[in-house]
This record gives structure tokens, C-alpha cells and sequence, in this order.
DNA sequence: TATTTTTATTGATTGTAATCAAGAAGCGCT
DNA sequence: AGCGCTTCTTGATTACAATCAATAAAAATA
């Protein structure tokens, strides 16, 4: 109860999270035709693979509920995280040029998804030219997220990538209508560490510091934001009162 | 006379890079419709600015000669690059969904680019399935290249940085059909740090220390490749004699 | 060619995060 | 609820790259 639960239904036109997914843009009747490829999917739970590196690319996932991380298996045996995926996210397009999917995309959560064979997506995309665009731009806003990702990793100091990181989390709920002061975040510090390039160690030194500052709270999957306008000016090196105790 | 030289044309049909281009799998026929979009501009000079962020995204742009590089130029004043573009490369789909350029890219040399309307590119695309597919790899392409980047940051180590880099630039040049173990790279030592999360001094450093171990050598916009495997070794950690003197 | 500016190199020092290690807390399982 | 495994926290130490600084080398300019 602690988070809007937004509506899905068995069909795009009633659901919650269109206007975070293909039909944006659409005419009713055009989302009916969008609505006749998709495979509802029962639901995965923690731990389950919705797809693996290496699996021929069939499918683009819409994130229902729950939520995914993908990683890449290296051959050095590490792997990376690559990035998680909330509800209204679409999962699999990076697979576009290969025809074989680079990475594996694991349930963080009880978590649902649609799927929508890509050759039948490309063939209608071809009629609606809105839905076309809604593709491109769906793969315009994983290149962003991505650059986003490197934009972390650019970060000199463990704690602007961390304050950098969290604000991004919060926009992140926000885009989707859900609280972004406090919300559920079902990542361990593991995994915080890869996105980032950091050791657990280091993310729970720096979260702890967060805490006893003041800024942010993060216990046990669930993240609220105290004090966003310090955590910006941390994000972006602007040290003003950054270390200080508080400066208001 | 290092470097063999793709031949461009006035035409899409004869142009040495159309493999690497939107042509790639279009027949004769709907390459001259393509071709009728493009619009071929004047060199730039190094320097140059081909678009810069804020504009209004209106073309996209292939690199026919020379190169770019990509900056976005960040609140806090220090500049980011984000990647760079030689002959056959796409610039500018990144500011497909904000329908305003995220970036800036200037010319690294003298440089020439065909410039292809967005709008029309799309329209046409409705029309040849195929060119939409290639529109879709395209955008694929980068957003491998840009998960490329990310995986050059989160190596912990600059050697283990520099030395992916190096690779992942040869694999580049052999794309296109160049020497990949002896070619021009005209970036500068802030370019590279910039790109890599690190500072000049330390390119500097390492890529000295390469040199010493007689790994490569990178002088003067020149880079040549005189021990593949140990670099591979050196990217993938796989520290067999990583810094020993040599093991053969 | 001479002059100025930019870029590269090299050295000394510092700071920060990785690493190693051990104990505490949380979580899943029967 | 209790047990065992995983993850988190905290501390001590080390390694590595950033920083500061100054010279050398290239480019750009005139």
C-alpha cells in the first residue's frame, strides 16, 4: 500500500502503463491491433530468466510488474550489470542487429511482462507510421539510459555516482507516476556495485555516510530521499556545503 | 598512401561505404530513392561544429571522410565525451525522441558527411522495409557501441581501460576495411581520458609503459599494434605475464 | 622561421577506493 | 521458529590513479 499500484489489463487499452509503452500515440483502434500481438505471459518469479545471452531474438518484453535486471556473461567469467528494467519498460531491443540476445534479463521480483513477437511488431509498425516512431523512440530512450550509465561511470568519486545514481532512481519513479521520495528498490548493494563500478563495501560505506548526513535513507530494498537538493549538489560537484554537516 | 582510401561518389549507388551506410541490403532501385534524400555538404574543417546541442534535430548525418567527436556540454561546466564517429558511421540519432540535439559534434579533421532530412528518411522508410530495419540496426549499433563505453569505465583498471580501448578501436578500423594494427587515430590524450574516466597524465603514463613492453606504440595521432594477444590478455585480465617483461 | 599556444611527459605527493578479513544482520528454507 | 546461507557492515591496510607542478615537445600562428 505504500505505492500506487497502477491498472493492468488484459488489454492495451486499459492498461496503467501505456502511455509509458507502444501504444503512446496511438488511435483506440489502432492500439486493438497492437493489442492482437501481444502474449500475455504468466507471471516469472525471483530469480527466473525471462531471456538468455545467446537465445535467437524472437520477442520485445514490456515490463507488466516486478522488474528485471540484465546482465552480460563475460568470458572472464565476471559478469556486468547492464541495467534494470521497472514496469513500462521495454526489455529485449538490443537484440535488433544480432538476431541473438547479448544478454540475460533475470526477475528481480514476482514480476509480468507482455510479449510482442518482433517480426509481427515490425510488420504493423510498417502500417502505423506513429507506431514506427514510438519504436524508434523507444530505442532512443535506451541509448539514453545508457548514456546515462556511462555518465555514472564517468563520475570520479564513489559518492557523486551514488547521489547521481539515486536522483536518477527517483526520476525514474516519477516518470511512472509513483512516489519519488520513497519507493521500494529491489537491488542489493552487489548489484548497485557493478552498475556502478564500485565494491559493495565502498556503496555501503557511502550509503552509510548518506544516512548519518541526512540525505538518504536506504534500508532493506527501500530508498527515501531526505534532502534532494543537497544530493543534487552532490551529484554535481558543486561542494558547497557537501561534507559539512548541514548547512541550513 | 598509409591508408587505403574509400572512394565516395556523388552517389549513393558507388560509394565505397554503402555497406556500412543506410544502403546496406537495399536493391539499386531504392537506393536512388534514398539517394535522392541526401544532401551533400561542403567539408568541414577540423573543428568545425555539425550540430550542436540545443538545435533542432531536423537531419540526420553519415560520415563520409574524416571524423567527429561528441561532447555534451554539461551544467557543471567540464564536458563529457561521449563517443566518436568515423567514415561510415550515423550521427545524430540520438536526438530522435527529444526532437532537439543532446550533443555536440565537432570535426576532428577535415571531414565531409552526406546529410539525410529525418523526416524524409522516415517516410521513405515506411516504403522499404528494409531500409526501416537498417534505421532500427543502426540505432542498435549504437547502443552496443554506447554499452561499449560503459564497459570501458567500469574496468577498475586504466591499463585493463586503455587496453580494451586500443582493441575495440582496431576492431573499428577492420570494420571499414582499414589496417587494424597500424592507423591514424587523431584524438588527443584529453579525448581519450576524457572518454575513458581517467586524466591525460595517466593515458600518458600507460600508454608509455606499453610502449616500453612493446605492446603498442601511439605517437602522434599514429597508433600501431605490435602484440595483440598480450593487450587481449592485459583487457581481459587474464593476468598470465600481464606486466612481466615479455613471455616470449 | 620565429613565436606563442597547446599538448605531452615526467616526478612527487596525496587521497580515495579496492582489498582482505571478520562479525552482524537479514532472508529463505524446511 | 530455527537453521544455514547470503548479504551487509565495519575496520585495517594497500594499491592505484588523481592532483599539483614544472619541463619538454608539438602545433598553430604570424
Amino acid at each position: 500500500m505504500t505505492q500506487p499500484i497502477p491498472l493492468f489489463n488484459a488489454n492495451c487499452n486499459e492498461c496503467g502503463l501505456k502511455k509509458l509503452c507502444f501504444p503512446l500515440g496511438l488511435e483506440k483502434s489502432e492500439v486493438l491491433r497492437l493489442d492482437a500481438l501481444v502474449k500475455r505471459k504468466p507471471a516469472l518469479q525471483k530469480g527466473d530468466i525471462l531471456f538468455r545471452s545467446g537465445q535467437p531474438f524472437q520477442a520485445v518484453y514490456a515490463v507488466k510488474a516486478g522488474g528485471f535486471k540484465v546482465f552480460t556473461q563475460h568470458a572472464s567469467g565476471e559478469d556486468k550489470l547492464i541495467g534494470f528494467y521497472l514496469p513500462g519498460d521495454i526489455l529485449g531491443v538490443d537484440a535488433l542487429s544480432t538476431d541473438e540476445h547479448v544478454s540475460t534479463a533475470v526477475a528481480m521480483d514476482t514480476s509480468t511482462v507482455c510479449e510482442i513477437p518482433f517480426k509481427d511488431l515490425e510488420q504493423l509498425s510498417l502500417q502505423l507510421p506513429t507506431l514506427n516512431r514510438q519504436l524508434l523512440s523507444i530505442m532512443s530512450k535506451e541509448l539514453s539510459d545508457e548514456r546515462m550509465h556511462a555518465e555514472f561511470l564517468a563520475r570520479k568519486s564513489a559518492e557523486e555516482r551514488l547521489a547521481l545514481f539515486i536522483l536518477w532512481l527517483s526520476q525514474r519513479q516519477a516518470r511512472r507516476g509513483f512516489n519519488d521520495e520513497s519507493f521500494r528498490i529491489g537491488l542489493l548493494h552487489r548489484d548497485v556495485a557493478l552498475y556502478l563500478g564500485l565494491t559493495p563495501e565502498t556503496v555501503s560505506r557511502v550509503l552509510a555516510k548518506f544516512s548519518e548526513e541526512g540525505l538518504v535513507e536506504w534500508r532493506q530494498k527501500h530508498l527515501t530521499i531526505h534532502h534532494r537538493a543537497r544530493l543534487d549538489a552532490l551529484a554535481n560537484h558543486q561542494e558547497e556545503g557537501v561534507c559539512g554537516r548541514i548547512a541550513g
